[in-house]
DNA sequence: TACAAATACCTTGTATCGCAAGGTACTATT
DNA sequence: AATAGTACCTTGCGATACAAGGTATTTGTA
């Protein structure tokens, strides 16, 4: 795929990657590392410089909570868990994302 | 829906915009205000702050071509077209988005 | 005691993009 | 010539993914 392409990939993973995080968490407790490795499996990598700016985010909008834990091994990790907020949030995202699966649908038909 | 559910619609919406339009092109020939016309009764409204540098983009990365006509009343309209890469383009961006659906679906399951 | 390696969290600077707001220009009507 | 309607475009701003680099903790080894 060409350059174009690639940024158009971007720009639509870019909209959804808060909803997969808050996929993600809604399943289990996880920190940093697992989630990475979780959105890696499922064919949308990201960065820790992409990661860590947006779990400040959604924690300081009151969507996750954390708890420290300690590693077996190095520094001990933040944990992350979705608040109710989230969870609420979480079931926002499912209605937008089904209603723009909608448009798309319609302006294709 | 809250604050932090609109920022999410939006930065979702962002992320397909594109798509949509050329979806719109690839069906008929069509000036700005149609095109915002289609994306409203999709459920996908844009104001031309919006659409007309995207639409420039797009004709600059050879995507759109266009091609004056006069109307029936007022200043004349730009009606834009897919290019053959403009359609090839859509091509790719049909798979994108299977594959960001498949993600989502991914970690949903 | 040092030092290196591994792990984990965080910050800075850059580029992209939707949008609000405002501007320019053409045509028809009064 | 003044107004209304239509159409195209630009500027400034905020949000955000990412590349690159930084800080801190623990363990193992010389």
């Amino acid at each position: 795929m060409d350059s174009v392409t690639e940024n158009i990939r971007q720009q639509m993973r870019k909209g959804v990657l808060e909803y997969c995080i808050l996929s993600i968490l809604d399943r289990k407790e996880a920190y940093a590392s697992t989630i990475i490795e979780e959105l890696k499996m499922a064919n949308m990598a990201v960065v820790e410089g992409t990661l860590y700016p947006l779990l400040i985010r959604e924690k300081n909008q009151g969507l996750l909570a954390y708890r420290w834990e300690e590693s077996p091994q190095g520094p001990p990790r933040k944990f992350y868990t979705l608040t109710d907020k989230g969870r609420a949030t979480l079931m926002d995202m499912d209605i937008v994302w089904r209603e723009i699966n909608d448009t798309i649908n319609t302006l294709k038909k």
